[in-house]
DNA sequence: AAGCACTATTCATACGTTTTAATAGCACCT
DNA sequence: AGGTGCTATTAAAACGTATGAATAGTGCTT
């Protein structure tokens, strides 16, 4: 605990890092414990002709030696060593403005989210990083809150800030996000979470949201529920349709009958925990209305634990007088109680999945290969814990 | 839908862009429609001399005007005004790269998290982002897994890119942080997020949780409270003491015995969904151990989730048999069922708290002032919600 | 008539890299 | 003896900006 302890600690930190970055060092040596601490104060500012002065050779071979360079194959490796050496001894880390300003690389990837509040967001985001730092990508993360005029200037920022590569949070989106395939289609991998989208203008990963509503409705039938309440997803977004189409299909394969007066649809709304009151007050309003139903589907896992809330308060239990089911499988489903059954995003996966097109495109753009739009449409997984119940 | 109709769309954007820049504008006009489309292909090319070229001044001059630098003051209006104009038609945007690797400056924020998992972090990130974009600066955003190799690579890869200041979201924090002090306290503003820090190596923004325990004890007291199990933090947290004395103030003060055998520990662990496994599996011990109590003190709120799931499956009602309270306020305490009585951090603010000090300190820096560390402790929040009962 | 202060503008350099093209030595072939 | 191909190294030119020092011109003072 003493200030002694911690700089041995902070030296032992430093050479250990010296052999173990994950990835392939990045060029030139790490700081050696001493260069750290002389260079309290005024920032290091060794520079890679310091490193060719102070081991004899040029800055060019210098540079080609720490980067590896394809000419570093005619450098003898006493040369290399002795390079490396000066390095490691100087503490020289490479300036990245003046490495980015000559090879126009940022080694950075822009992430915009629209919400993140959005409790979607946190796995998608953990995936996203997860990956880039793979990578040896930095994310820089842009948060929309819905709003046109945040949208357009953050976009401004990123692109001001040469991003390599986009990757768009999109679920809960109220924005008409279609200029951005045509700005900068040609220029910037663009890779959208969550929203569908056709044409090559930029990639999308989304999950199977037919499959997944086929999956909810398919769990409630084989319980043996048959009257069953829909709340719907907003007009708006782009996942509310093929979900319902997919309950639809479901209900037509068992033949099962659709109440419509059991059906009733979220608002448009810009706030994604708005799902949760409106969840709420639908389900209210269902059971007021007084029409038997055994069993709720929701769009999504806030719209389920305001229906669950809405129940309760009116003494309902779930599972045992009433059913329930979300989507997306959020965090916090598996901690309510009851915890909630659902059909789940993978989301970690998803993000993840949008990072490797992405940095697919990145290597695709430098090595001047044409670069087409890529559309996964992964499978969701439904996933029972102890909302629903066996009717039979 | 159109592709035209896409392209007005574009430039329409663009226009509003250009007037309604939150801060002040960067430098130079924006992109034109016409400019954005034909820069197509080859990405913005178009450099200072263009712009000095265009507007028959030199690349100096054009610089002065559009960074409004001291010397504009000797620049005409009409002279700016066709050197603006020029660079608007050319649709201008100055070279990051080129502009840091001058001015040493990347107006970029590191923010590291150490498990972005932690629902905690949502709203604080929330915090920090919203005020990072109020200053025009953009975050990098880290997350290190609460594992040191990880936490040591962005760090290093941080200070690469130049961050002018960082902050440190250390809620659930379990590796010796103290290296950050000593290594960058001189050079780059630092602030540190839920994690009690003296000293003036860097600063730091937490909860009083003194304060905190105090609010929840004295809670659950005032419903007349008398047999009231705790489940105390992990050691490792620095979170964890503090609380506790609150707790112990409060009995103290309100005439209260605590009976050892209600108190229960969470485990060490660096998951921060693992409270939520402990807290089920501890009360559920505390219930077979046949104590009697009338309420649980919850370390947090996952733990208190923890904890009512446990009482449920022992077909204990909360708050009709028993009350429960957590601390944090995370955004699923208000969508549990029951709704969750908690102490609330300001974590919004907390955040924006953290960005605030940073910022000062970064134009401290820059006006070579002295920087001394700042410690904020924000007060908490009693919100009473449904999990607690007044045994009265 | 020189000196000064202010306005308006520019020249030239530095920031720290990476890379192209060039130099030069050597060996091998014909 | 000249040509070719390989190894080892480097000089010099970008990359696009910001800025200190310099250049002139103007008007005002002394």
């Amino acid at each position: 605990f003493s200030i002694v302890g911690a700089c041995l600690t902070l030296v032992v930190l430093y050479c250990c890092s010296v052999r173990q970055p994950p990835q392939k060092i990045q060029a030139g040596g790490m700081r050696s414990g001493i260069a750290v601490r002389h260079s309290k104060g005024n920032a290091s500012m060794v520079t890679i002709r310091d490193v060719a002065k102070e081991s004899g050779f040029s800055s060019t071979t210098v540079s080609i030696v720490l980067n590896d360079a394809p000419l570093a194959r005619y450098i003898p490796p006493v040369t290399k060593k002795r390079i490396e050496r000066a390095a490691e001894k100087l503490g020289y880390r490479p300036n990245q403005f003046a490495r980015s300003l000559r090879s126009k690389r940022s080694h950075t990837v822009g992430v915009m989210v629209f919400d993140m509040t959005d409790p979607y967001c946190t796995l998608v985001l953990r995936g996203i990083e997860n990956t880039l730092y793979q990578a040896s990508y930095l994310p820089i993360l842009t948060d929309v809150h819905n709003e046109r005029s945040r949208f357009e200037r953050y976009l401004e920022m990123l692109l001001d800030r040469r991003i390599e590569g986009l990757v768009v949070l999109a679920n809960w989106l109220f924005l008409d996000i279609n200029l951005l395939a045509d700005l900068e289609k040609n220029s910037i991998p663009t890779s959208i979470i969550g929203c569908e989208l056709k044409g090559d203008a930029m990639s999308s990963v989304i999950v199977d949201n037919e499959v997944g509503g086929y999956l909810a409705l398919e769990h409630l039938h084989s319980l043996g529920h048959r009257k069953i309440a829909f709340i719907r997803g907003p007009k708006a977004l782009s996942d509310s349709s093929p979900r319902w189409r997919g309950i639809r299909n479901c209900a037509k394969a068992c033949g099962l009958g659709i109440d419509s007066r059991l059906i009733v649809d979220l608002p448009e709304s810009r706030d994604p925990l708005s799902s949760f009151d409106a969840g709420q007050k639908l389900t209210e309003d269902l059971i007021k209305q007084k029409r038997a139903f055994t069993a709720i589907l929701a769009f999504d896992d806030m719209t389920a634990f305001g229906a669950i809330r809405a129940l309760s308060k009116c003494g309902l239990r779930v599972p045992e007088h009433c059913s329930v089911t979300g989507f997306d499988d959020v965090a916090a489903s598996a901690l309510y109680t009851p915890p909630l059954t659902t059909v789940r995003q993978p989301m970690e996966a998803m993000g993840a999945g949008a990072v490797d097109i992405v940095l697919d495109g990145i290597k695709s753009v430098l090595e001047k290969r044409e670069v087409g739009a890529e559309h996964r449409k992964v499978a969701p997984e439904l996933v029972v814990r102890e909302s629903t119940r066996s009717l039979l």
